[in-house]
DNA sequence: TCCATATTTCCACGATTATCGAATCATTGA
DNA sequence: TCAATGATTCGATAATCGTGGAAATATGGA
């Protein structure tokens, strides 16, 4: 992952509603949400959903598929996977960052970062 | 870590100054830079500079000491980590998304990032 | 074909961000 | 105390971002 890339994708996941989102889409799983949804939970204009959305598609954070007239976005695990990736490996060291013990569950985050 | 100070860090990191400059202090180690090393490092000009530090040190990313007449920046190993954290957490679906395999190690990441 | 629904695009606006020279502040040494 | 050095603050400017209503674009069903 190369560093312009990484750029948007920090861009992109800065910003209040745009992290809410992307946090609800990964809640929602590989099946994703469709875009009115989103709206609503978020109580967000459709067209500064439409914004955010375009702002997280363009980082490559999530994508877009069409179901009959609704659009469905869901998280892109992998590019997340890759940026964390990128941020351990450059911004932390080189060695591991996260927390100390054995490889990161929810539960051994949450007690360190609590 | 709560999601203003995260969306903070995010903005912070979400610029190429400032992310090369980040990047820079870790390399640099708790012992960190003075302003002008950076300054002349990154090829930015002295003001400009500032403005960025006081990005990072707004967003708690790095610390400022004092040395004679020069201001000495280093990272923050800890806001990193939990940045890092709450990314692992809260975006990546609960379970740990950075690379399978097991603790990250330079290596493996940098295998699978590659 | 025509209408309703789901979303995006367009547009205008105010707010924030990035830039950098000049002026200012802090510290040291003579 | 005074000059020199290292760094920040100020101020002006251009560029980008976030917002949301109105208009335009798809899709599906009657």
């Amino acid at each position: 992952m190369e560093s312009e890339i990484v750029i948007r994708a920090l861009g992109a996941l800065a910003q209040e509603h745009r992290l809410a989102l992307f946090r609800l889409l990964v809640q929602a799983g590989p099946e994703g949400l469709a875009a009115g949804a989103i709206a609503e939970a978020l109580g967000v204009p459709a067209s500064s959903l439409s914004f955010h959305l375009a702002q997280l598609t363009n980082a490559g954070l999530i994508a877009q598929r069409r179901d009959g007239r609704s659009l469905i976005y869901s998280a892109d695990y992998g590019a997340m996977t890759a940026l964390v990736g990128f941020l351990m490996e450059n911004c932390c060291g080189g060695a591991a960052c996260a927390p100390a013990a054995g490889c990161a569950t929810e539960s051994n985050i949450e007690r360190k970062s609590a």
